[in-house]
DNA sequence: TGCGTAATACTCGTCTGCGAGTACTCGTAG
DNA sequence: CTACGAGTACTCGCAGACGAGTATTACGCA
């Protein structure tokens, strides 16, 4: 029993915009819509309810009242407990200081690229890259924007996002090179077993491994 | 309808390591374990089953043959379909060509930081960078090791790995920097609402965005 | 003033993920 | 020759995730 009571990141930011003032449900999405927090983690609107009820199941959250304004179905309006502020910045700590357990996909798609041939291996790999630096891109100006109106620390976040995916639009571009200008080694055996399916002859040291 | 018939990055595990030999479940957990694939994607065994029951539904895999093998239940054996190739490819291209729509929970985190306090946010990251550097050592250590036994581009993932990792544990240094040494603006202002709970003045401007 | 459309605030049911258990077998130490 | 622990090869069942639907209200506009 070491696993996180809630584990859905959903739950941390329902309790980081709880934390502020008492809400319902819908209106905890709205405000997370609002601040772009669903650029980081895209709200499901199922799993929003859900999430909350487990929240109150495991203390982190209570219900305040139920208000029936006019006649609408009537909202339930939650507040942080202590419990739940204890978890979420406990949640925090735990996000800060520690290294994703789960590697990007695209590590796992790198290790079967050979599947694709040399070819498609480079055009694929030519689409990443654009979608990264367009993704840096929209990102710096988003920054440069939002930066006169808020501290540096409240944009902290961002400043990452671009460093990470200017490291990786990087790497790709090294990568490619290497592949396009012939440096890589094995291109010639890579491309014959694509098209023929012959195994170059030394092989057999390394399958088995 | 886009999203893929089986999402579970385990269903492309499966085809990759039956796309070259027919195997029962078990049997494939257990080369997919041996060739060290299991540090990408740990290996649920509750899953697999599932997994391998929904290739089979939508026709990816197809069942060979029961073998009752001494007294053992009976294990069933899988071989990919011409349909299992094309989606293994597909899959592939996918992941390479297209960057991964969920971010790092690092990134949340960051989003978040602020909730900890300034001192307890630079601890925690000296950890994060303690774990990045060590990763990063390990890595290339396996790699160097790897080296001989076989070709560069079946090492590829590992060279990405190490990429990310360093960067991010540049970034991470930078931002230590910064707050260690009072580059950083606002930082009095952070500890002492974090010890008082008082808003500098000029907090209204931004709250509300 | 009536109507279509957008926004609000959920509910429901399905499908998936996966931990924990189970049952059987084989090697081996006593 | 037998008891036992370590593999082998799964099965089960629950809890969680989420898409799609639904019902109500607010609002623009002709």
């Amino acid at each position: 029993m070491k696993r996180r009571k809630v584990g859905n990141l959903l739950g941390l930011a329902v309790l980081s915009v709880v934390v502020e003032r008492p809400m319902h449900p819908y209106e905890m999405a709205a405000v997370l819509k609002e601040r772009g927090k669903d650029a980081d983690l895209p709200i499901k609107w199922g799993s929003l309810y859900t999430v909350v009820a487990n929240l109150e199941k495991h203390g982190f959250v209570e219900a305040v009242e139920s208000v029936k304004d006019g006649g609408r179905p009537e909202r339930t309006v939650y507040r942080i407990t202590p419990a739940g502020r204890v978890e979420f910045e406990d949640w925090v700590r735990e996000l800060v200081g520690t290294v994703d357990p789960e590697p990007p996909r695209f590590r796992s798609g790198l290790s079967m690229i050979g599947v694709l041939g040399p070819d498609q291996a480079i055009s694929r790999l030519r689409e990443r890259l654009e979608q990264l630096d367009e993704r840096a891109g929209k990102q710096r100006a988003a920054l440069d924007q939002l930066r006169p109106l808020m501290p540096r620390m409240f944009l902290i976040e961002v400043e990452y996002d671009i460093a990470m995916t200017e490291a990786e639009a990087r790497w790709v571009r090294g990568f490619l090179d290497e592949l396009t200008s012939g440096a890589m080694p094995g291109m010639t055996a890579w491309r014959r077993w694509y098209e023929t399916g012959e195994l170059p002859d030394d092989f057999g040291e390394f399958v088995e491994k």
